[in-house]
DNA sequence: GCGCTGATGTTGTTTTATAAGATGATGAGG
DNA sequence: CCTCATCATCTTATAAAACAACATCAGCGC
């Protein structure tokens, strides 16, 4: 079993990158980016991998000796209400949004070996679900779309 | 909030279609649809909406009096690997295949009134899919393609 | 009978998530 | 300055979902 990281890059962007729109958004939208959900919102964006709450818990109780259950779930429950962060339902999971200053619908591509996830648009199979939706007079006003695999990474194999 | 069922259909029907087909096929494969199992997949059959592990374990315990937890995530690991239920990830809830005698990928639009799942092969969907996740090179393992949303029948006002 | 295998029984625990009521900070209106 | 409303947080329990481990049993081939 493989084990792999995605190829290097520079994952300070990645992060001030995210926070940086986290921050405009919020207070564009009149919402409070308070410490918590900031910390939480960095700790999530760590890595790209998905992180679960309970691990997202245990690393934010040195910054927040008080942190409970509850404190990991509302800062969570407010950033996917932001569209800040995504869940992955099929882990009980959570993964940044690399694109939450627009609206938008996405595939998540979870890579069963190192765990990191993409997040693609896929403008095309949007296209086609739309019109499959269209076809069973069905309203959506949520999709899950979520792929589990190999990466590109991972099937690499590394380089001799 | 509308309460809507489906429009009526001799359910009997699909009950009995997809207990043949279920005891055909793993006759064919050489695998027990024990008594438990049977019994688990008629109960997951009641009706076409989703439902959930401890509710099947409620609904159990009258035929079954000593059903436990494991007793039913047992009978639903094998059913779901025989392809005769699904699971729906967003949900943490349970649901009979319709097409279980051909493998295949589907998409699940779940009604958030009537909890009601439709499950669609949805061609279209899964060959742009195919395409997005070749560009990707991400080799896909499985897939959770589930939609929430409004179903036809709970849309459509009752008939003045 | 014996031993293998798959299925079930039994007990307990872990993981994930929420409920409910108290407390604290902030800012608007009087 | 005081009061009230609002939002966020703290705190304590508990609920819901899932699994681990080990004992037992039933069927089958030999
Ligand atoms: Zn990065
Ligand atoms: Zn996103
Ligand atoms: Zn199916
Ligand atoms: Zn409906």
């Amino acid at each position: 079993m493989p084990i792999s990281t995605h190829a290097e890059h520079d994952h300070q962007k990645c992060v001030n990158h995210a926070l940086t729109i986290a921050e405009h958004l919020c207070l564009k939208r009149g919402v409070q980016l308070t410490l918590i959900r900031h910390q939480v919102l960095a700790l999530i964006w760590e890595n790209h991998k998905a992180v679960k709450a309970y691990e997202l818990l245990e690393r934010l109780k040195p910054l927040k000796n008080a942190a409970k259950p509850a404190t990991v779930y509302r800062a969570l429950d407010f950033l996917i209400a932001q569209g800040l962060i995504h869940r992955i339902e099929s882990l009980n999971a959570f993964i940044g949004c690399r694109c939450s200053e627009h609206q938008h619908e996405q595939l998540l591509l979870i890579c069963k070996y190192c765990h990191e996830v993409e997040e693609r648009t896929a403008t095309n199979v949007m296209l086609a679900l739309s019109d499959e939706l269209k076809q069973a007079s069905f309203v959506a006003h949520s999709k899950a779309i979520e792929i589990h695999g190999i990466c590109r990474t991972c099937a690499t194999p590394p380089k001799a």
